[in-house]
RNA sequence: GGGGGUGUAGCUCAACUGGUUAGAGUACCGGACUGUCGAUCCGGUGGUUGCGGGUUCGAGUCCCGUCACCCUCGCCA
């Protein structure tokens, strides 16, 4: 090694020993007769002290330094004279006296410096990412990750979890999200997919008796971004056989434990809480909500069906809903022109017709523009149904069930960070069980599966899915931590019979179901277990445990919104020759 | 694909309703300084106001188009 020890390392007990300390000039401070460079490396800073007593020589090639040069030092650790100890540091009780110095590589001027205190965009982090890369958060977050996963493989591998990775050149499979495609030279016109998971090769694990089974995978989907989104990302996916929901649920519980308690030191309370979707839906309007606050959808239908209220009554005729949250004492919280920001919100993001609303006043009175559209009843009916208080503020949207979930699911999120009703340090961790099977797609005219077509239903459903298969919920439980979805699972279907069964009703056909998903159901016929699993977004742990809000900072090398990376320019075009090797020709 | 935000010096930002030569901090360059730690002090360099077009006597500012980055709806089995 070039160096005896790091930059976070010299103490007081180090007083008088030799060192010698690699790292990146952090600051510098020339006051001609006496210069201090602050050396920093992901351990820590170091001061470093060249004076006249570090020879002309070397003083001399210490002015020279520049922001992020590389350097090595070799010195004497001196207790700092009284008084010019810094506290800030945890080795700012000592310093280096620099006796040699030699500059390993200059560097140009950096764009910006990883020391400093203001941040610049994220374009130019992305753009210079090696240099983003030195900043102590982004460090934080990086050792953060590498902990969590130490953590993760050591909790399987003390269960009894053997570790199998799976192919990342797979088929495609239309289903879900859009594939990121790799060409095949050798069989010119055809194409491997990425994986968007390993969903196929787990099952056919546990048919080959692998029987606990886990991976942190790399996944794909070619679906445009968000904060809390890549388009390739990590899943912590596992899977078991011979298993029900709920010991699937317990192995994460305790998972999520041990890591609150290591990285956060947080105690959970076990087991981790479980709500069905109906009730997150009917409660929150969201299959994710976030349990941090309350701020509970209310339902008044009812009292929409017999009032005047055209819009109100309308909705509640043609089967939709009216329902609304309680801003509890946010009525002088939200001026006209905040409402209609919030209206403006409703409508344009979600579709709403409008928002509704009323302030509760000091009698206790519901006040409104609309109020005159209601009898005194039906206002008091409403006022007793949201608790409502002077001083609250209800906000109501009227329309199709699903609207209102949607609309006012983002109202409550907005609303929920908008009025502090959490702090923002605060976890909770739950569970969503018993979704849907299906969904019905309106444009299709079809349905479709809810989380994949291998989802198992709940056994006392079987006869709904021939009678009515919106009815039928599925074995099946998300990870919601903090109104983020942090995973998702099921128990999956291991009768062949059941699996077509299901490809019908999804409207795959036998011959196409054939054709994607053949190996599996003809592994399904070679003795399946029971068998169940689940996949959670590591990305999107650390993220939470890290308290970031953007995906992109616990990812070395993340991709733009766009799907670019800013610092390699990839993708790109590539030349005529690959292009002709693999016989493609671009159509533009 | 839709909605919104941002784009001015290497970096972070400013520039009232359109109006003189586009400013500040920082970085950078030169000088001074032997105990600083966001060092300080003096001086200096640095601009295609993202790009293209238009309106106007005059555009960083207004209009149209376009590009990049971010947030979001759709999408993400």
């Amino acid at each position: 090694m070039l160096r005896t020890h790091t930059c976070g390392e010299l103490r007081t007990d180090h007083i008088g020993q030799q060192a010698t300390l690699c790292g990146w000039v952090d600051t510098y401070r020339d006051h001609s007769g006496i210069l201090f460079v602050d050396l920093r490396d992901r351990y820590g800073k170091t001061q470093v002290v060249f004076s006249p007593q570090s020879g002309p020589q070397t003083l001399a090639v210490a002015k020279t330094l520049r922001a992020e040069y590389v350097i090595a030092v070799t010195g004497t650790v001196a207790a700092r004279p009284e008084g010019t100890e810094n506290r800030n540091l945890a080795t700012g009780r000592i310093e280096l006296r620099a006796e040699k110095l030699e500059v390993l590589n200059r560097s140009r001027t950096p764009p910006f410096q990883p020391g400093a205190k203001e941040l610049p965009s994220e374009e130019t982090r992305l753009r210079y990412r090696y240099l983003d890369l030195r900043r102590q958060p982004m460090q934080e977050a990086m050792l953060l990750r590498h902990r969590m996963i130490k953590l993760i493989r050591d909790y399987f591998d003390e269960l009894g979890f053997v570790d199998v990775e799976t192919p990342m050149l797979g088929r495609s499979t239309p289903e879900g999200a859009r594939d990121y495609l790799v060409p095949s030279r050798v069989h010119p016109g055809t194409f491997f997919a990425l994986p968007q998971s390993p969903q196929l090769y787990k099952q056919i694990l546990m048919i080959a008796g692998y029987d606990r089974y886990v991976q942190v995978a790399r996944c794909f989907r070619d679906e445009d971004l968000r904060a809390d989104r890549q388009p390739e990302f990590t899943q912590l996916d596992l899977e078991m056989s011979f298993v029900q929901p709920g010991d699937v649920m317990d192995v994460i519980d305790g998972l999520m434990a041990r890591l609150a308690g290591q990285l956060l030191g947080l105690e959970l309370q076990l087991p981790l809480p479980r709500m069905t979707y109906d009730e997150a839906m009917q409660r929150y309007g969201h299959d994710a909500p976030d349990l941090r606050f309350g701020l509970e959808l209310v339902d008044v239908t009812d009292v929409a069906r017999e009032c005047p209220f055209q819009v109100f009554r309308a909705a509640a005729e043609s089967g939709g809903r009216v329902r609304g949250l309680n801003a509890k004492a946010a009525a002088s919280r939200y001026s006209r022109k905040g409402i209609d920001e919030l209206t403006q919100y409703v409508v344009e993001d979600f579709g709403a017709q409008g928002l509704a609303w009323f302030k509760v006043d000091a009698e206790g009175q519901l006040a409104s523009p609309i109020a005159k559209n209601f009898e005194p009843g039906q206002l008091a009916r409403m006022a007793q149904r949201f608790d409502a208080r002077p001083g609250d503020l209800l906000l109501l949207v009227a329309g199709p069930w699903d609207l209102t979930c949607r609309a006012l699911a983002g109202l409550r999120r907005r609303l929920g960070r908008e009025l502090n009703l959490y702090d923002p340090k605060q976890m909770h961790f739950s569970w969503i069980v018993e979704f849907p099977m299906f969904a019905y797609d309106e444009q299709q005219g079809g349905w479709t599966a809810m989380h994949h077509p291998f989802t198992a239903p709940r056994p006392q459903d079987l006869p709904l899915l021939k009678d009515d298969p919106g009815k039928c919920r599925a074995q099946a439980y998300d990870l919601v931590i903090n109104g983020v979805e942090a995973g998702g699972g099921t128990i999956r279907i291991h009768d062949t019979d059941l699996q077509q069964e299901v490809f019908r009703l999804l409207g795959i056909d036998a011959q196409r179901a054939q054709e994607r998903f053949g190996f599996l159901l003809e592994a399904l016929q070679y003795g399946a277990p029971p068998h169940g699993g689940i996949a959670l977004g590591i990305d999107r742990l650390v993220m939470l445990f890290g308290r970031l809000d953007n995906i992109r900072d616990c990812i070395a090398f993340p991709k733009t919104q766009r799907a670019t990376d800013l610092m390699t320019g990839a993708p790109s075009e590539v030349d005529v020759a690959q292009l002709k090797e693999l016989g493609i020709r671009i159509d533009r």
